[in-house]
DNA sequence: ATACATGCAAACGGTTTGCAGAATA
DNA sequence: TATTCTGCAAACCGTTTGCATGTAT
């Protein structure tokens, strides 16, 4: 992997905004201080850095996949009021690696969770019963 | 909502064959009872009864989506070796419930799990160490 | 008669890719 | 110089949509 200054603006832009961008936003954000900066470089660069495990992309169903320069195991939520991507400060689920290794037939080796809900602003916001 | 036959095609395709199916395998299965359905067709018609929660849209994703006769909560698991979607046998998540009841700040309305991993059939085929 | 559904094809959004030229090593 | 990278634009894939026509109520 060779050096890029795009490269490092892409790295970077995920890494000082734990926002989960997605490409579209990195693109606008790196932008700023590279105008001449293509959509197509801004997504090679997230796919490579992601393989390369530097940083992490979230496919998300239905949407646009999001970029996340945390690395560690954790669970995210996406807030139905604004519809951003926080991460959910949840332990571990406890007992599960447990079940699964009981599972009849079936070898699991992974799982993805997203959580939905509410955001502690939006919670605010919204009345007791919540929609979509 | 009004009866069509390719409504009915559709629906008794999802139903009969728990593969959960893509728009477009259930579009290949319908067409050969009803060789002029249009794909759009199939795509309005899965939409509009997964709407009415007559069966389940199953959002895959960095995939195409699936759909599922089975509305009843339960999990699916992708399996490597194969891609094919499985239901998978496991009792509900125990403890989630009340972890995710106690998180600060967030309310948390639902979650999706993917499960990933190999079928019983895949199992075999592979050796101990399993890979993408 | 009036909804609502259809087939068709075009449009869509997000992402990937082929290419010729530019930058790194 | 050899390799990797870039910008650009076109292609791609799954899905949705507009429209004129057809069908169920």
């Amino acid at each position: 992997m060779k050096y890029s200054k795009q490269r490092e603006l892409v790295l970077e832009t995920v890494m000082e905004n734990p926002i989960h961008p997605t490409a579209d936003t990195v693109y606008a954000m790196v932008r700023e201080q590279e105008p001449n900066i293509s959509l197509g470089t801004v997504y090679r660069n997230l796919n490579l850095l992601a393989e390369q495990g530097i940083l992490r992309k979230i496919p998300m169903p239905a949407a646009s996949d999001r970029f996340d320069g945390r690395t560690d195991p954790h669970y995210h939520i996406r807030c139905s009021g604004c519809g951003q991507l926080f991460d959910l400060p949840l332990a571990e689920l406890a007992g599960l690696d447990e079940q699964l290794k009981n599972l009849p037939g079936f070898l699991v080796t992974g799982y993805q969770i997203l959580f939905e809900g509410l955001c502690p602003e939006c919670a605010g916001k919204y009345p007791a019963e919540l929609k979509r």
